[in-house]
DNA sequence: TTGTAAGCGTTATCAA
DNA sequence: TTGATAACGCTTACAA
């Protein structure tokens, strides 16, 4: 069956204009010509400067940037490796990411683990490739390797809210112990007394390690001050409901008279309380006081409203590719670490009778 | 005050090898490498085609992609243009695209409108400079120079979601009027009698168009044979909630005995709409039914549930990076349509006495 | 102040 | 079958 041709191929433009074209355009070599381009105010005939202006402008001309970044080895590329696209954090930071390097002038070559932390290396590697100027990592940094090949390359890197093991590079992240230490207080203040902490499996991943630690730290510290004041921990899976349902049965029973309340480590988790919250019949606040990491959109409309821990996303995002920016700039100080507070926004989920069903924020 | 210098750009290390340097470990020439990466199984004598290759490995050389391009025009880059980032949409064909195109041994490279449409062009222009091979677009192609200019350029064009006007290229998206028409005739068989088609403000988005008209279709036909069905449409802004406020209790007024359904066009619409039930004391699925679009991981645990309507979201940006490679291959076929059915996912939300607070599905 | 020419790392053409 | 050599589009000594 003959089908039509599509016009696509055929309809192929005057190909971009090089920096040859405007020289001849302007009548003047292709050095002025980039002078005109690259060195602005440095110097320039009045006349030759306007020939070469009008030429630009005639041809639409624009530097080829590949081109360039053979010729001078600074591509105007920041290579963005995430753990999962699909996690919201993530998307943030792509997002404060994409939005400071735009400014800046810089596009952004995304590579996604898809959550398979072997592949950082290849990432690290591909992104290299092309001559990425520096590197913003939202990864585990489980592959020792490419921790190594970042550095080796020598491009700047930022790390976000994962660290990486022996790695210097600057670090933006939630101040994780200071949230935790919030959220936990929140629920002690509002009388729950049997705390777990339900976090995705550790793993060696910074930040779950971190908010673990804290959590236990809280409870070491905050028992001798608070009869009754228990604390555990879990893990979850996502594949596991059953281990989670006894989990919280256990805690009730254990909570005895007194009031049971639990802290998730991030959104993931939160939804899977919820879940089995629904499974158990339980009602959120009187049954269990939930504090979880992560506020996200729907929060306020999850039974009477779930009193969360929010994160800077935004400015995690946009901190971390400005502190690149500087690295590239040519700021050369130690590996810093830029951590910012959570914020908590009290809902229905952490009030231990909680009056309406629906109750937004 | 004197600081420690940093090491990273100390420790700059021996710099990528080149293919020349290849060459000369060999003891061949740039040509003969040249050939024995790219030329595979033509030409080669057994002796010298081991020689390079052990210098390739002994070297860990790797070809410059940015050399590569510059020469032979191609780059194995794709352009990614999304209206906003932070839209759920946006980040799942960001998603299926990435994993596509890493499939395919391309990269991608990610530029966010941030909702400015006026950008488009902007996007597409820079985006051409770094010799991207094709562009995947999901933004409204208002910006009627950006259409223009990526044909211009030659370059296959595939839009999700979203259709351009005038703009001959591959479009996937969901099937918008099969959507409706499984949303509203769930409803009615439910026994909503009083529609209401809440979307986004339509601006000549062809989803949301399409939505829209296919809702108000469905009533035409459906009516004659269903008495008292009623059709209304609203658009909803985020500033105005009381707009909606007003609209719900108007519908519901104006069911008068019969059922008040609503569908709203997407999952910030769904949020809307859900809070502005929190703020009426209205319960999910007896004081109004809802169906929303968009299947979200929080849907099940919204009051009784939320009944959506889930988009082949991965699908929609894996199919759409492969008609791109497809393209980029040679596939010369005129513009194709790929429209994929949603999927109703029946909860509380649309039962008309719902029995359960919680419930998941 | 401007032009010439070399070279960034490849690939492709042409001889050998 | 292999090796010079000339581009690709740009920047930058160096020369004029």
């Amino acid at each position: 069956m003959p089908l039509p041709k599509t016009q696509p191929s055929t309809s192929r433009s005057p190909a971009r204009a090089t920096i040859a074209d405007v020289a001849r355009e302007a009548g003047v070599s292709k050095a002025t010509v980039s002078r005109f381009l690259n060195h602005r105010e440095t110097l320039l005939t009045p006349d030759i400067a306007a020939r070469v202006e009008v030429a630009v402008a005639a041809l639409a001309y624009s530097p080829s940037p590949m081109a360039r970044a053979l010729k001078r080895g600074r591509s105007r590329l920041i290579g963005l490796v995430v753990a999962d696209v699909t996690n919201p954090f993530s998307v943030a930071v792509l997002r404060g990411a994409e939005k400071a390097c735009q400014q800046a002038g810089y596009l952004l070559m995304l590579f996604n683990l898809g959550n398979d932390s072997q592949r950082e290396c290849e990432a690290i590697q591909a992104l290299a490739a092309y001559q990425v100027e520096g590197f913003i990592l939202n990864t585990l940094g489980r592959d020792a390797g490419a921790a190594a090949d970042a550095a080796r390359l020598g491009k700047p890197v930022v790390l976000v809210d994962r660290r990486h093991h022996n790695m210097q590079a600057d670090f933006v992240s939630l101040d994780n112990a200071g949230a935790v230490q919030l959220g936990a207080r929140h629920l002690v203040d509002a009388g729950y007394r049997e705390l777990l902490f339900v976090s995705e499996p550790i793993r060696n991943v910074s930040s779950r390690m971190e908010r673990d630690a804290a959590f236990r730290s809280f409870i070491g510290d905050a028992a001798p001050e608070l009869p009754g004041l228990q604390g555990r921990t879990f893990e979850s899976t996502e594949d596991n409901g059953d281990a989670l349902d006894n989990a919280l049965r256990d805690q009730r029973q254990r909570a005895g008279g007194r009031l049971a309340g639990l802290i998730s480590s991030n959104a993931v988790v939160t939804l899977r309380v919820v879940a089995s919250l629904a499974r158990l019949g339980w009602q959120l606040g009187t049954d269990l006081g939930l504090v979880g990491f992560d506020d996200t959109e729907w929060s306020p409309f999850i039974g009477p409203g779930l009193t969360t821990i929010a994160q800077p996303t935004d400015e995690l995002g946009r901190l971390a590719a400005n502190c690149l920016m500087e690295r590239l700039q040519g700021l050369d100080l130690p590996p810093r670490q830029i951590l910012l507070s959570g914020r908590l926004l009290p809902r229905g989920s952490s009030v231990p009778a909680s009056p309406a069903i629906f109750s937004a924020t």
